[in-house]
DNA sequence: ATTTTCCGATCGATCGATCGATCGGATGAT
DNA sequence: ATCATCCGATCGATCGATCGATCGGAAAAT
């Protein structure tokens, strides 16, 4: 539910993981800063002794994960080969994996994103534009092998992130009868339909 | 931008149409009563006149989107012939004409839908399952003539589904360069791709 | 004249944020 | 080894502002 970077102990982190919990159960607007407080067993004075402003804990939270979700889209796609479709699964699966694994920070950081100034989202629009751009590049390479076939890029690229991003919304509640290698399988295929090159009869 | 339910004057309808601009902006818990009340050019106290509460707005809202989209998802299927591909492809434009026509609407009723208690949000989840067992329907019998294949239905429900909200997001943006009739057909193709029968050598 | 609509004033509650005070544990001097 | 000093972390209390909501009465419509 959790990655890594959020799951030691701390006063800050303990912050950081109620805000993530709250932010994403009633929004960013619909928590008060008692409510993360209170989440994290402390006096609502003892967040500004880690965090400038209740949006700079969100900011943190939005960046966390913009990057846990990038660098694990670029991993996947350094372990695929040079298979322009191993290379797409391998993407999608990872895009996938990330909101199915960690649904309330992939819910946070792309629906509260937002809520922040646009100084404090940039940087996450930073990382968003490059994971798109990982995906065009891997689909631009498909295209000119011959194996894939793209009438509009951008909207295909649009739709390929948004069916991966709104897992998040879902599979939480289904996650006891949907395994996530099912899921990321199944969207991976969903994927190659909408980039493959129409089979002619030979 | 406004369906025509909400093009007439008076009070009541400027308060509606203030709520959706804002609560599409700033989301609900971001915008106040006052907010609401001044972009409608009346004082705070007078939108209780008109409803109950604060929610009571938001609610009449979501349930007004969701009416909107699901009417004309059916309109269009019934103007659609009896071929499962003319079928997808009219469900999933209106689908994504609604999103892209009405992007206010369609992101308060879908992002600020969570907002609501369950009470209030229940007349737009059966709206919402009405219209996802539409898509269902259409599909189930491109199945069963042999016309399309699709590995786990639900998941495809969800994609076509969901690629089709986003619009609401992106599209304002691009507008200017991309027109409607363009991106639905575009949409159109993607959706048949997901799930026509591969074409198998002849 | 009656009814509907709207307004100004105001309610108690809660908001994000700040304050000085307090505490335990590390540091440095003796 | 002892004691004085310091410091980061946290606390309780409180700030001014704003929140959603309510009231009686003025204004407008019928």
């Amino acid at each position: 539910m959790l990655p890594s970077s959020l799951t030691a102990d701390g006063t800050r982190l303990r912050l950081l993981r109620a805000g993530l919990e709250l932010f994403a159960a009633r929004g960013y607007h619909g928590t008060s800063i008692r409510d993360i407080a209170t989440a994290a067993g402390v006096q609502s004075a003892t967040l500004y002794g880690h965090f400038a402003s209740k949006e700079e804990l969100l900011a943190e939270l939005v960046v966390l994960g913009h990057e846990e979700h990038h660098r694990r889209l670029v991993d996947a796609l350094m372990d695929a080969g040079s298979d322009p479709d191993d290379q797409l699964r391998a993407l999608v699966s990872a895009h996938v994996a990330s909101h199915a694994t960690f649904p309330m920070l992939a819910t946070v950081a792309n629906a509260e994103l937002a809520r922040l100034s646009a100084a404090a989202a940039a940087p996450a629009h930073v990382l968003r534009a490059k994971s798109i751009d990982l995906l065009g590049t891997v689909i631009g390479r498909g295209v000119r092998q011959g194996v894939f076939a793209v009438d509009n890029m951008e909207i295909t690229l649009t739709a390929i992130a948004t069916m991966g991003i709104s897992v998040a919304a879902w599979y939480p509640a289904r996650a006891a009868e949907l395994r996530i290698d099912v899921l990321c399988r199944s969207f991976g295929d969903l994927a190659l339909r909408l980039v493959q090159m129409p089979s002619t009869s030979p």
